[in-house]
RNA sequence: GCCCGGGUGGCGGAAUGGCAGACGCAACGGACUUAAAAUCCGUUUUCCCGGUUACGGGAAGUGCGGGUUCGACCCCCGCCCCGGGCACCA
């Protein structure tokens, strides 16, 4: 046996034991394991950058790896697994430059971020590591693909079905194969359409509305020269799953503000859709409102420049205004037509139509504060009761009525509001709500008893429907990039789509000699001849391969699943690991995936669904949101960026070291630009892994917002000497820990409490107080010596989960030669936490005047006669009337006085 | 503008109706040391009063203003500030 080392060497222990775990596969998860309760503890896996690891990405990883070893320690079989988001922009971005195959530079990333984290020491089954670029991986993505191609929504039943099942409408059969063909097509939850998309000039790159931020920047790139195209494109119908997906979100274990990020991303709306017949008699023009009560204070109406009765709404005299506004409006950007605080703009059409509550004519419009893309793209504007109308009406002059007496008591504003100089949106009571011809009257009603008379009443007259709007719109699902998966799908010289078959799978990317993205939106795919152009055996038919790729999101869909049943080749999971492992029991990640990976990978997982293949309607059964770990960033009078360990601190104030000119401090997201990255291979050199784990949970609460100080680090870096004193001793021997070392009264308590602590605090993810606990406990009983063997078992045990390294070497030197990843977790005695004495504060009047010790089960009566007695309080209640003496047994008495 | 978080010492934070500031960092003082590092011990919210000092006593204090309560960082109402999300979705 070599000589045992007697002081504390991160350097020495941590490889040591992470050699142990990985050769004796101590954290390899048990396949369906009837007689133990599974728990399924999931990370956002990482998309492996070529920066490589820095401090934030451990944060969520070292709280789950806490959690899981716990878990496992209180007897639970734990899937805890890791992987890589490994298809993205960046490698692709080099090949452009380099010529290296992205395959290269991802294996590279991949290897350097699996070196980072294994050296942390986190307790992953690495069996089951995945990669998204794999193609074992990706033939998989492109199978659920298949599945959302062919599968339908059927809106009554409220599920998916299989394409096969879609009944045919007899007139679309009696049209021919083409025709059924095309309800099919238009039915699929996958679907090919041309569709207008942002297209960063930058990167050649389409990208989804939400990754293009309020700024008009590419969120990945951060160019501004950002535009909108139309191209053909694949898209996902996720709007028919917007209920479900709403629904959904009621029993989940969540945080509220996630939930309702994503209630608000879909969006739900009721209203009604209302016809308006056109004076001229030509037609209806069909608009949607969530106000069908305020109908009677209607006094334009407008549409979107895209609509398509536009042209013919416009008269002689006002076409040339018409056709002109359209034309720029088209050139508009969303974000040049939603810009803040802009004015409207718009142009009358010079057609009517005719408000089917009161016969009125009401004027037309056209403006771009209307989108074609929800709702039916023309609305009724009653300006005296929706703020963007009456915007509007103010700017071009038009007619406010006022149709509602606000439920307000500031009299000016509902003078205002009255006389139609002021807008409101809010409750009230109808006036100039009635029609004689109509027979219509809601005078007096309140705004929900006046929606639901207006709807039943354009029911009946066939005018309108009560209808349910969501702002959730179809999932952009292709972009014109190399480094993604493939689609299975081949474009026939007919105009047929057909997608592989699923033994034709994977359909791999083709090795290429130029990665660049054509100017027109081609994807690099173009250039990849053999692979691009194929024949049918059978037929002799020529056709093309899709060449547009899946974005980033695909992978990471449905990699959960994956983890359950990494290598098996026949299937994407065995049905029985999946019955088995599912749900995720806990999901850590950043809330910047808040909507878009939530979303999507929810979407895909109720298709799976619906489809058979899982067993859960969701996936993630609890969410936990890290906060981000921010960094002091420091630039210079000129503003050039400093890096930070060329900064000293004096007085507050900071200096560049060598040329001591004084610099100012920000604080800001680990970038390379603004040199604040910090990375944890210095740390772990420095100090150790265990040092950086507890350093990481002890900065604050896991979910809030923390700003990343190294010196931080020293400080549990010396709690864990401490702790390294408290049983090894000078001569690298634990002499000072003896079977029958006397434990106090005290100390029995402190040890039961600390159990107490640390499992609750482990169990609520709120590390920082678990750690807080383990410093006083040392702080106790590192001052004496001989210590208690059981004591400090114990403790060990308990700081295991944490600081997993250090506590398997104190184990293992308090001679168990086993591991102690799987010992049972220590539990307390509840009777050993109550002291016998506690100490209570007497209050006069919620002033505290004294102290007492008294037995921990006083009652209230004992405790109020003690209080009386004691002389700081007798001399503060001197010459006054008690009113009343509250105790609380254990706590406090208050006396109140007059 | 709307929705969701948050505001506590020099700093990170603790306490969710019962002694505000646990635990750590930093700073200062002391012990050990030839010295330094390491380690250990102590002090550190603010203001006021008494005292030469050691120290003792008092008051205020959790963004601001009000309220509920014997008692409020905690609950309620109104405001200010910071962070995040959404933003002409009718």
């Amino acid at each position: 046996m070599s000589e045992k080392a007697a002081n504390y060497d991160p350097a020495a222990i941590e490889p040591k034991w992470q050699s142990f775990w990985q050769e004796h596969k101590t954290f390899s998860s048990a396949d369906p394991d009837p007689a133990r309760t599974k728990l399924y503890v999931l990370d956002m896996f990482p998309y492996p950058s070529g920066a490589g690891l820095h401090v934030g990405h451990p944060e969520g990883y070292t709280a789950t790896d806490i959690y899981c070893r716990f878990k496992r320690m209180r007897g639970f079989n734990v899937l805890h697994p890791m992987g890589w988001d490994a298809f993205g922009l960046p490698a692709e971005q080099y090949a452009i430059q380099t010529g290296t195959h992205p395959a290269i530079t991802t294996r590279k990333n991949c290897d350097t971020f699996r070196r980072q984290i294994q050296s942390l020491g986190f307790s992953y089954d690495w069996d089951r590591e995945v990669n998204t670029t794999d193609p074992d991986y990706y033939r998989w993505t492109q199978w659920i693909f298949v599945q959302l191609y062919n599968t339908w929504f059927d809106a009554e039943r409220q599920r998916g079905r299989p394409i096969a099942e879609l009944p045919i409408p007899p007139d679309v059969a009696a049209r021919g194969p083409v025709a059924v063909r095309e309800y099919r097509d238009s039915r699929r939850l996958a679907y090919y359409a041309d569709a207008q998309v942002w297209w960063c000039r930058q990167c050649r790159i389409v990208c989804a509305n939400e990754e293009v931020l309020n700024d008009g920047s590419h969120e990945k790139c951060g160019s501004k020269d950002v535009e909108r195209r139309s191209l053909k494109q694949w898209l996902l119908r996720i709007p028919l799953y917007a209920e479900r997906l709403l629904k959904g979100l009621d029993n989940l274990d969540w945080p509220e503000g996630i939930k309702e990020m994503q209630r608000n991303w879909i969006g739900r709306s009721t209203g009604a859709e209302v016809d308006f017949s056109l004076a001229d008699g030509s037609g209806v023009l069909r608009v949607y409102t969530t106000r069908p009560d305020t109908l009677f204070g209607a006094t334009y109406m407008v549409v979107a420049p895209e609509h398509p009765l536009v042209s013919r709404l416009a008269d002689a005299e006002h076409r040339a205004a018409v056709v002109e506004y359209v034309r720029q409006a088209s050139r508009k950007s969303d974000l040049d037509r939603t810009e803040l605080a802009k004015d409207k703009t718009g142009v009358f059409t010079g057609s009517y139509a005719i408000n089917p509550v009161n016969g009125q004519r009401v004027p037309i419009w056209v403006a771009d504060y209307v989108l074609m893309g929800y709702g039916t793209g023309a609305i009724m504007a009653v300006p005296a009761h929706d703020t963007r109308d009456f915007e509007f009406a103010q700017q071009f002059g038009l007619p406010i009525i006022c149709i509602m007496e606000p439920d307000s008591a500031d009299a000016d504003l509902k003078a205002r509001v009255l006389a139609g100089e002021a807008c409101w949106t809010e409750d009230g009571c109808y006036i100039r709500s009635a029609n004689t011809e109509t027979g219509l009257d809601f005078n007096g009603l309140n705004k929900q008893d006046g929606i639901a008379r207006i709807t039943a009443w354009l029911e009946g007259k066939g005018l309108g429907t009560a209808t349910v709007n969501y702002k959730l719109r179809g999932w952009l699902f292709s972009r014109q990039r190399y480094w993604g998966e493939p689609f299975p799908v081949i474009h026939w010289e007919d105009g047929e789509i057909s997608v592989l078959d699923e033994k034709e799978l994977p359909l791999r990317l083709p090795a290429l000699e130029n990665y660049q993205p054509g100017e027109a939106g081609q994807s690099p795919l173009c250039n990849a001849g053999d692979w691009l152009n194929v024949v049918d055996p059978k037929t002799g038919r020529r056709g093309r391969r899709e060449t547009n790729t899946m974005p980033q999101w695909a992978g990471s869909c449905w990699y959960y699943l994956r983890f359950i049943d990494p290598r098996n080749s026949d299937a994407p999971w065995n049905t029985a690991k999946e019955k088995y492992w599912m749900p995720v029991d806990l999901y850590v990640g950043g809330a910047e995936h808040a909507v878009l990976h939530l979303l999507y990978s929810r979407f895909w997982h109720k298709v799976l669904y619906d489809l058979g293949h899982v067993s859960t309607d969701e996936p993630f059964r609890k969410l936990f949101n890290q906060g981000m770990i921010l960094a002091y960033a420091y630039e210079d009078p000129i503003g050039s960026k400093v890096p930070c360990d060329q900064v000293e601190e004096r007085d507050g104030r900071f200096f560049q070291k060598e040329t001591g000119v004084e610099l100012r401090q920000i604080v800001a997201k680990m970038s390379k630009t603004l040199k604040n990255v910090v990375n944890p291979d210095d740390v772990v050199r420095e100090y150790g892994a265990d040092s950086l784990r507890l350093y990481e949970m002890f900065m604050g609460p896991l979910d809030a917002v923390k700003y990343w100080k190294t010196g931080g680090v020293e400080g549990l870096y010396r709690f864990l000497n401490r702790v390294w004193r408290m049983i090894v001793s000078k001569d690298g021997e634990t002499s000072s820990v003896l079977p029958d070392a006397p434990v106090s009264r005290e100390q029995e308590r402190l040890l039961h409490a600390t159990i107490k602590k640390v499992t609750d605090d482990i169990e609520g993810l709120a590390f920082n107080t678990a750690i807080s606990q383990l410093m006083i406990f040392v702080n106790e009983f590192g001052r004496a010596e001989p210590r208690n063997r059981r004591a400090m078992e114990t403790f060990v045990l308990l700081l295991s989960p944490l600081a997993p390294h250090l506590a398997e070497e104190l184990w293992q030197r308090l001679g168990h030669p086993d591991s102690l990843a799987y010992e049972s977790w220590p539990t307390y005695d509840p009777a050993l936490l109550v002291a016998d004495q506690v100490e209570i504060v007497v209050q006069v009047c919620g002033k505290v005047r004294a102290r007492m010790s008294v037995p921990a089960d006083a009652t209230e009566a004992q405790l109020r006669d003690v209080a009386l007695k004691n002389e700081q309080v007798a001399e503060a209640i001197a010459g006054k009337t008690i009113v009343k003496v509250i105790a609380v047994p254990g706590r406090l008495v208050n006396v109140v006085v007059r």
